[in-house]
DNA sequence: TTGTACGCGTTATCAA
DNA sequence: TTGATAACGCGTACAA
């Protein structure tokens, strides 16, 4: 073997074991440090049992999902990771014989296999944090909520706590935009010129939440002091600004351990863990928010 | 076939055609948005081909870089894309069936395919502009360059730079630690404990120059004016800071894709392009560099 | 222990 | 145009 090089077919070998060695994840993009930090995760536990793992990508478009998700289905994947819960009723049917798992979502009572944390309720913990503080006005920087349930689930944690508090957010103190630094400075520029305008601004996730500290430094504006910033996934960096954000880390790594173990037990026919329940680092790092100021009022 | 929810099987078509439909990709690891950036554009313009991509990660170990590449040949894949042009001899050996591309390198006379860029010469070009401003001092926060020729090149253009007007950059100025924010801190911290320490500090990527930003900043050390500060890679948030960071931007999108391309044209017969050469993006994005000052010398 | 034959699902070829 | 058949390389089962 050795002198001849010989390398198996992997074709011939998937073809009459049934067994490809391969899983699939589709994410909505690389770009984005939590995606590309649970692919790493991923793909490191897989490699640990031999397995490669194709990689899709969505571009945040459900069509485009199943598209991909078909592919990988056709290429022979053992286990598909997806990532949220909604997606096409037809890539649902196309996974009726395939083993997946539904990740950066979690919902206690839902029909799918799912490894993630509440979405709504870390939104609305951190809400309530700063309703504690005294603010009592709100604006929010969220990505585009069409078709991506992880931002409308965050939306919908902030106005749910506020509306506990007998507070609201009403949709004009909602900026919605496509993930980006830009989008992040704009929102702040939005928001700034509401009247009254929000002492707290909760940041839909880190690239938003990066773009938005930006603006406020460029402005002079003073964080925490002047606004409470809130930023979510991965803030690494943030927490070695000065000042640091007020933020909560997405555990994107855990998750992608998780997903790689459950589909693995899976195959390998162990039992059906089914529902992973992962809780979100909830810690908040570096609470930086500070009461508003008197004369805001 | 809609009715019966017809799929073809992807391994059979692969060992029936002799082609897989796949390709593959090996990486350090995908927590750098640089590698996870090319790996992005990779698959999107892949997707557009019906291609799927299969991701491995090395780790920065060029034995398990050999291990993931033999891996991804013997699940059949088309086209493999490598980072750097260092590697085991068993893995070119392994390669001689197989079309594959270096990336994140060029060499004008290398005997394998590359698409990149000469990252001595990057070094080296902004070097010898903060000596035209007066800097005579260097220190540079590098990567572990054990195995890894992009970061022994960066080191190697700086040195050469200085070498070129007769200045020199000595073993203790060079702080080598993994890629990470703290390693970046830590960096500036060392270095300002040499006699003289340096005015001017080159890191080697984009994680290690927020670390030593951070660490400027926490200190109260100016940037540019106390301490000229260079970054490469992906440094998009520092040119949104006061002040930005100096900095080269690497192409990774780009070289994704001309990777893709390549490959592509490899499997379909098309002319053999060989080794693509992509210029760097040598503009410096913000060239905050500032003399040093009088009483530093 | 060593050897031989069959079938996995597809595609290419050849015959009708 | 349509339909039957062989072969891709491996893994398993059964025979020697």
């Amino acid at each position: 073997m050795r002198d001849l090089g010989y390398m198996p077919n992997g074709a011939a070998r998937a073809l009459r074991s049934l067994r490809s060695r391969i899983m699939g994840i589709v994410i909505p993009t690389l770009n984005h440090a939590i995606y590309a930090g649970m692919v790493e995760a991923l793909q490191q536990r897989l490699a640990g049992s031999e397995y490669s793992l194709l990689v899709a990508t969505s571009e945040y478009d459900l069509t485009r999902e199943e598209q991909q998700a078909r592919l990988l289905v056709e290429r022979g994947v053992e286990g598909l990771v997806l990532v949220g819960d909604n997606h096409r009723p037809e890539l649902y049917r196309l996974l009726d014989r395939t083993p997946y798992v539904n990740t950066y979502v979690y919902k206690a009572d839902s029909d799918h296999p799912c490894v993630g944390f509440d979405n709504r309720r870390a939104t609305f913990e951190i809400t309530e944090f700063l309703v504690g503080l005294g603010h009592c006005r709100f604006g929010m920087i969220s990505a585009v909520t069409a078709g991506n349930d992880r931002a409308s689930d965050r939306v919908a944690g902030v106005r749910a706590a506020l509306e506990t508090y007998n507070l609201s957010l009403p949709p004009e103190a909602v900026y919605e935009r496509p993930y980006s630094i830009l989008s992040g400075r704009e929102g702040v520029r939005y928001l700034r010129t509401l009247t009254p305008s929000p002492t707290a601004i909760i940041c839909g996730n880190d690239v938003l939440a990066m773009g938005a500290l930006a603006e406020c430094r460029a402005a002079g504006i003073s964080v925490p002091d002047e606004i409470s910033l809130v930023g979510f996934d991965n803030l690494e960096f943030a927490a070695h600004l000065d000042p640091p954000l007020t933020t909560m880390e997405v555990p994107a790594a855990e998750m992608g351990a998780r997903a790689a173990d459950f589909l693995l037990s899976q195959v390998s026919g162990k039992l059906d863990l089914h529902s992973v329940h992962l809780e979100p680092n909830l810690i908040v790092r570096r609470t930086t928010g500070r009461a508003p100021l008197p004369d805001s009022r």
